[in-house]
DNA sequence: AATTTCCACAACCGCGGGCTC
DNA sequence: CGAGCCCGCGGTTGTGGAAAT
């Protein structure tokens, strides 16, 4: 059976609004909201709009509190980051945004970001040998040295093939492997950061059934806790100060915190998994590892470290202490709530 | 200066999920 | 339990301005 059309597209107004238009929705929203029914708005507010049409336009540019204009850097990373954690759910990521919405989030990936990150390193500086003269690069990158395209990757951790600039060799990565820091040249902001590169030398037909997260590989001073990777800034700075008075606080979406009656300790019993993201703004990434969308796999790719099982939030304090991040984002369970601050 | 191409952003569209009846 | 409806999401398209030729 078909859908029902929403509204009726003969009598609805199609394309660009205009400030008159802006101003009646604007105008009738603040005065009555939008009634929790888009649909019929249009017709109460004046407007010869689909209610799809009037949500949208007010979502994403009218409401108050949007920001428009560059990205920071911070931005990017945080976009970057979360992009390759859970992959094209625009919604979420703008969630960790305040001002920004999913639909900027999505043209600023596809328009620039994407760029940034896949499409602007000549093919022949992809080859290990050249990688180690850059001063800048890209936050993560395909690492298909077949095409400059960020087509993806379609690879398990075990196919995937690192490759360790120190010594110019590749490995394959187990679960006691530590990434390897390779500075990269593209011109991708002015932000220092080196990357991990992974090339893909299986392609197994099902994985394409993986979510997209897999098809990245997170870099920018990238470092396996416990591991043997070194990490340096375009500055020449080692990122290898410690902190060691951080407190820990975390709050859940459905308001448990760190002073509440739950404990975040209780409430992880898996693996945690995490990255020391060793960048100006020292972020660490964390969460519990039921193998949704496959942190498990980022774990055994090397490029995140997995805690024990059961591994709390004391630990987890422990491991921050002596790490030189000062963020922590933790995702409870499959609900991928942002929880956790530091 | 005119035309074409490229790019960024706004807006549209279809679908899935959840809610109600 | 299923149909109908609406909301919200993510992919795609349209459009206007900038840059290139």
């Amino acid at each position: 059976m078909g859908r029902a059309p929403c509204c009726d597209k003969a009598n609805v107004k199609k394309g660009s609004w205009s400030p008159e238009e802006d101003a009646k929705l604007k105008e009738y929203i603040e005065k009555h909201g939008s009634g929790a029914n888009w649909i019929a708005l249009p017709q109460k507010a004046g407007l010869r709009r689909c209610g799809k049409s009037c949500r949208l336009r007010w979502l994403n540019y009218l409401r108050p509190n949007i920001k428009h204009g560059d990205f920071s850097d911070d931005e990017d990373r945080i976009i970057c980051t979360l992009f390759a954690s859970i992959g094209s759910r625009w919604s979420i990521i703008a969630a960790q945004l305040p001002g920004r919405t999913d639909n900027d989030i999505k043209n600023y990936w596809n328009t620039k970001l994407k760029k940034k990150l896949f499409g602007m390193v000549p093919q022949s500086q992809r080859k290990p040998h050249n990688l180690h003269h850059a001063s800048s690069s890209s936050l993560f990158q395909s690492s298909s040295p077949s095409s400059l395209s960020p087509s993806p990757l379609f690879s398990s951790p075990s196919s995937r093939l690192f490759y360790n600039c120190s010594n110019n060799t590749y490995h394959t990565p187990t679960r006691s492997f530590s990434g390897f820091e390779v500075s990269y040249s593209s011109s991708f902001s002015n932000s220092s950061a080196s990357c991990i590169t992974a090339a893909p030398v299986l392609q197994p037909l099902q994985e394409s059934l993986l979510g997209p997260m897999q098809h990245y590989q997170l870099q920018d001073g990238l470092q396996m806790f416990g591991g043997e990777a070194t990490c340096s800034s375009s500055d020449g700075s080692s990122g290898n100060q410690m902190s060691q008075s951080k407190e820990l606080e975390y709050e859940f979406a459905d308001g448990r915190g760190s002073n509440g009656a739950n404990n975040v300790d209780q409430q992880i019993g898996m693996h945690s998994y995490f990255y020391n993201d060793r960048d100006e703004n020292q972020e660490l990434m964390a969460s519990n590892g039921d193998g949704v969308n496959g942190w498990s796999e980022k774990a055994s790719s090397g490029l995140w470290g997995e805690t024990p099982l059961n591994y709390g939030l004391e630990e987890i304090k422990q491991l921050i202490s002596t790490s030189s991040c000062n963020s922590f984002i933790f995702y409870e369970n499959k609900a991928e709530e942002k929880v956790m601050y530091y």
